[in-house]
DNA sequence: TGATAAAAAGACCTTGACATCTTTAATTAA
DNA sequence: TTAATTAAAGATGTCAAGGTCTTTTTATCA
């Protein structure tokens, strides 16, 4: 449903707004985020590029989160892997469907935008304070 | 977000639905519903095994429709061919979280269980009937 | 009963998502 | 100014989804 990129991108953000003070390497997110290592960095490249997190190279570098975590919503950080995006027009491209989408390819953009809906009504903080049986990332409870 | 497999496989069961008199054969709905021929063989064998439709071999033999359309959901067919599932368990695999989802893996269960609704509420008969600005899978609206 | 038509089965091929590894560039600090 | 550390860039590998084609089996009908 969602791709695994998307799944990766949300737990390395999680993982930056969980310790917010100081800049962690890929090593350090992929430990935490169980993320393949070498994976993680292209993930990484992906929201230092849309200026999700900065990255700092070199000695004591590493990501930070450029958002405070209430003004970051999990679509942003969706959106700026894989994005989501809606039909825009028939795929069967039907000349007479155009932009007008019938019955059935509106069902399916429904089914996109509830998805969107989700991920844009939550932010990275409610992730971290949201009570829940166990916390994001985190062993024991 | 819902697999190109599961939109053909929706796009030939609405096909079968709109004239459900005769069988009509994998050319036939490939040509109305603009999936590639050989491909469509592939998913129509899974919406016979899963018996959304019936098979018929022979001359004069093809798919027919199982349900009557306000029987069968999207869901339905769509968990024929790629079942929409939700995760059961922590993916990181995290001994205290086991079962007890995270907020994190609860909102991405939430965007599936979104998903799940709208097919599951919408049957073939909405498609066919629903008024729009065009019909599905035909010219002309 | 032979010819034809259709699905079923199964052998490939292609492409993109996911993943790994190596090399290069930037940064820090001794 | 050199060694160490880190992200960026990019080459390469793997695998499953999507796609194509051929052969086999089942059914119909003349």
């Amino acid at each position: 449903m969602i791709s695994q990129t998307s799944e990766y991108a949300l737990r390395a953000v999680v993982c930056l707004a969980l310790s917010p003070e100081a800049p962690k390497t890929t090593a350090d997110i992929a430990k935490v985020t169980k993320v393949p290592e070498y994976y993680l960095s292209k993930v990484m490249l992906a929201l230092a590029k849309t200026e999700i997190v900065i990255s700092q190279r070199g000695l004591h570098g590493g990501y930070l989160l450029a958002y405070e975590p209430e003004n970051l919503s999990l679509l942003d950080v969706v959106n700026a892997v894989d994005p989501i995006k809606k039909l825009e027009s028939c795929p069967l491209k039907l000349e007479t469907h155009g932009t007008n989408l019938c019955a059935l390819h509106k069902r399916i953009n429904e089914s996109i935008s509830s998805v969107e809906e989700v991920f844009r009504e939550t932010t990275v903080k409610t992730i971290l304070t949201e009570p829940a049986k166990s916390k994001a990332l985190l062993e024991s409870k």
